[in-house]
DNA sequence: TTGAAAGCGCTACCAT
DNA sequence: ATGGTAGCGCTTTCAA
């Protein structure tokens, strides 16, 4: 390894002088520049971020917590933030949470004990003591909380877009999927539907599902025929279990979107793939984690005025599960 | 941020004592690690990450490269991998390349500039001297190379796999479309499905693709039909494609599996969810990922004898884009 | 069994 | 404009 002394001495100067021209603060003169970069260069060297870190008590790293990145709906915001933390010098330390409290309290504590700079955290347990406790800017992404900076999109839009959207094309025996109940966003968004559903003349259900896994999609698709054969529109938890209702509802023998109507949730980018393409309510994924790196670099600098609550619009994607006008 | 200074005052001994206590190795005596112990609680004290991996020039981050996230194969892939590393432990430092050779280089270099213990990385760049120059064990993922350890599938094989289970399933006017050239994958399956079409007697032609990405799956799916509007079975370069076809071979009234069968390559999620759900090669990209992590933990530890080739065995998932028997 | 102290690679203060 | 050096929090010799 290449340390800050070899390039000192190979360029005849002391190491304070080559941290000096490293990070261009304190005078350094012009040829003694020169030499150090000569020096730098030939010796192909690279400053050991982690013995930064330790005096700094900073490092570049960035603490990144997401629930499952197996869910395609977070590598969106995860190359986001990541892309835009990246343009700052900033590098991503990943962990995924499964909803799990245990395994979250362990990657905050590593992300604590690895000086990363901030945090940007898909929790639901903001309630625990380790975030209150924490000294670090803190970015929520995709969740809310009175306390801390957050960028988010509007779930009760959303949800009040989606009812909203059946409705108005038609659908008079409305099934509401309602997403896991430990979930906020999930909640949000079925609140929102729930309003506009009850504020119309209409009938309507709702299936609660608990998870949102690849694996039991299916299932609840299944379940939604089976407890709702008639129902004419369907607001799905989001647009993995849309898909799946797609699916059952084909192989049942339904005429999509004649005989029953689907809408989905998130914009995932398989929604335009399947046959019919979702009709969906889009979150905005990659710019949300985009907007989250960039609220953090803010609380970073600490920067004065800023916006730390930071909601993002939701919109109708009117594809094939839904009724043309 | 209490050091162990703190945790050496409160318990009335020497900071050497914590540092032995707290990793098991030296004497401590029994009472003196009970005290020890007592003021870790008390003060809520966890070691300080930077100032060990300075001092130890090892942290207990890994780098992981991945191409990009956002393709739904590699986020099983991560997983894998993460779930087996922080068994051991160890936490995840991630950085997509997006096969792009600048951000490829300066994530390898900031891995080695955070003293990563190890790496694991899917790249087309190997020949790059930083890998050459790397100190570090390295851990090649869905890549293979003759100079470094690595965790692939028979790609040759499923690409076979995929043709012949088109051929015995009477397909006479089989399509088969190459993916990316750079990506080195993509070549060995579709060498495999050349291999068995060129022993068959059947007429076949090849599209070429030059992406993964959603946005132009469906183009390629056009594309394909346009170009060979009679082809009777279609061999995709992965799920994605092969999800893409399904849509645009529906849109254009033709039947599946009846007038045309596909066969994916992957197995990702959603491939069980489209309708009809999609046959397709399946690579266990989550055991993929634990595997390379078990094996960088192997490196890492210096055992003897390690299986440094890890070929991980390629399945036909049959569902139903494919003629049943 | 315990403690003192050197040193990991770097930055920043204080001299010169 | 440049150099000497303390110190970031920890681990590990070496002595006691």
């Amino acid at each position: 390894m290449v340390t800050i002394k070899d390039v000192a001495r190979e360029a005849g100067v002391s190491v304070a002088t080559v941290s000096r021209a490293l990070n261009d603060n304190g005078y350094v003169g012009v040829d003694t520049r020169k030499k150090v970069m000569a020096a730098i260069e030939k010796l192909n060297y690279s400053p050991n971020e982690v013995a930064r870190s330790l005096y700094k008590r900073k490092s570049r790293l960035i603490g990144l917590l997401l629930p499952d990145i197996t869910n395609p709906f977070f590598p969106q915001l995860a190359r986001g933030v990541e892309d835009e933390l990246s343009r700052a010098g900033f590098r991503l330390l990943l962990g995924n949470s499964d909803e799990n409290v245990e395994k979250e309290m362990e990657y905050i504590q590593t992300f604590v004990q690895n000086n990363v700079t901030g945090i940007i955290s898909a929790t639901n347990h903001l309630d625990d003591q380790i975030y209150n406790e924490l000294k670090l800017p803190l970015v929520l992404l995709d969740r809310i909380s009175e306390d801390y900076p957050a960028v988010y999109s509007d779930g009760r839009e959303g949800g009040r877009l989606a009812a909203r959207t059946l409705i108005e094309k038609g659908a008079k025996r409305i099934t509401l999927m309602k997403g896991p109940a430990h979930v906020r966003p999930a909640q949000d968004r079925f609140q929102g539907a729930i309003e506009e559903l009850s504020h119309a003349d209409i009938d309507f259900s709702v299936l609660s599902t608990t998870s949102y896994s690849f694996e039991e999609a299916l299932g609840w698709a299944k379940e939604l025929f089976e407890q709702f054969p008639d129902t004419d529109g369907v607001i799905a938890s989001n647009d993995i279990v849309g898909i799946a209702i797609i699916h059952e509802a084909l192989k049942i023998g339904k005429q999509i979107p004649e005989d029953v109507q689907i809408i989905g949730y998130d914009d995932i980018p398989q929604s335009g793939l399947s046959y019919p393409t979702l009709s969906t309510i889009r979150q905005p994924a990659y710019d949300m984690g985009r907007q989250a790196a960039q609220l953090l670099i803010k609380l970073i600098k600490k920067e004065q005025h800023i916006e730390c609550k930071i909601q993002m619009p939701v919109e109708l994607v009117e594809r094939n599960t839904t009724r043309k006008k």
